[in-house]
DNA sequence: TTCACCCGGGTTATCCCATT
DNA sequence: AATGGGATAACCCGGGTGAA
């Protein structure tokens, strides 16, 4: 299905992905106008407990930039020191033309740091730009340079994530482009238009709900027709490619999801998750998620053999299915692992 | 040339913790 | 990397502006 894509604005035209256009789809029987932003984020971590009263700042991307150091003081400092010694040499008559000489020097000197500040900045740029090129040739722990990796890695469609004010909101943008460029610009422009939102009868709503549901079921099948094109097998190796990508270094690394495919088999869990997933669906307790963890950690450690022993079986019994249905789906036997039951746990 | 910032609502990834 | 679920930070989008 070939969408066709008109830009927002012209000028923006260059900064556009496929992100924010409107998407003309022709569904099955009918053709429809719809506004389609896509989401396609790697939503980054949340502060880890250590860095308590350190919130993090709202921001686009990451700032690797903006930490230059004090450098540049030195230099001016080492310019000043040098000028002291010409200065001394000279006679102490004649203060006009030394006076005079002095500021040549002085203008002299600033040309001379500034010459040196740009050339310093296109040597960084440089540096940066052969160190970019050089991961990309690096080749990782799989022997693949990150440019095969992505190869392998293949690129699904992105899902587009909609909802009833995106609709709304790019509706109202696409009405009145210019809108932006008024006064008061997009945030005038989200204000008046999230007011009007929250002006809308229920019925309103629910029709851009509908609307925004529809786009992404569309955009759901489209992506489920893309995965089932290929071999579960090429998904896999994908997927395999995609992991190593997101342990990689490589800038936009958390891109690189695994694709989802509902061929795609499950690892059976281990004997003390299958565990700790019973007492969680059981709810023998309550408390957050990492108390419970450290409860059933306690009690997990204090089972005998044989009370563990159920849960030992019942995972040998899953990784064994798990084998058979890998080999008729992927046509290889699942890679080996370590002993898979440690009922002898050597506590040396 | 690149990118953070401004705004709001909605969505989603990650954190927390144990063990294998 | 997997289990559990609540909390929440960070991200998406638009265009103009100014700083790096």
């Amino acid at each position: 299905m070939l969408p066709t894509q008109l830009p927002l604005r012209l000028a923006a035209a260059t900064r556009l992905t496929t992100s924010t256009t409107f998407v003309a789809r022709s569904l099955l029987t009918r053709r429809v106008l719809v506004p389609s932003f896509t989401r396609l984020y790697a939503t980054p971590a949340k502060p880890k407990k250590g860095s308590i009263g350190e919130t993090a700042k709202r921001g686009r991307t990451t700032k690797t930039t903006s930490t230059t150091g004090a450098k540049p003081k030195t230099t001016t400092r080492k310019a000043t020191t040098k000028t002291k010694e010409p200065a001394k040499a000279k006679q102490p008559s004649k203060t006009a033309t030394l006076k005079a000489a002095a500021k040549q020097r002085a203008v002299e000197r600033a040309a001379k740091s500034k010459a040196k500040k740009a050339e310093q900045a296109a040597k960084k740029r440089e540096r940066e730009k052969q160190k970019r090129a050089k991961a990309k040739a690096q080749t990782t722990s799989s022997g693949l340079t990150v440019k095969e990796l992505k190869a392998q890695a293949l690129s699904p469609p992105k899902v587009a994530s909609s909802s009833a004010w995106i609709v709304f909101y790019a509706g109202r943008v696409r009405n009145n482009p210019s809108a932006v460029r008024g006064a008061g610009g997009v945030t005038q422009v989200v204000k008046d238009v999230k007011r009007e939102y929250d002006n809308l009868s229920s019925s309103e709503k629910e029709s851009y709900e509908r609307r925004a549901k529809e786009e992404k079921a569309d955009s759901e099948r489209e992506y489920k027709r893309w995965v089932e094109g290929h071999a579960a097998e090429d998904i896999r190796k994908a997927n395999v490619a995609r992991a190593q990508l997101r342990r990689s270094k490589i800038r936009g690394a958390k891109q690189y999801k695994p694709i989802q495919d509902e061929r795609a088999l499950k690892k059976p869990i281990s004997a003390y998750l299958r565990f700790n997933k019973e007492r969680f669906q059981s709810g023998q307790h309550r408390g957050s998620v990492p108390e419970q963890a450290k409860e059933s950690g306690r009690v997990w450690k204090e089972l005998g053999d044989h009370e563990k022993k159920d849960y030992y079986e019942a995972y040998e019994k899953d990784l064994a299915a798990y084998n058979r249905e890998y080999e008729a789906l992927y046509g290889h036997p699942a890679p080996k692992k370590a002993a898979t039951t440690p009922k002898a746990k050597t506590t040396t």
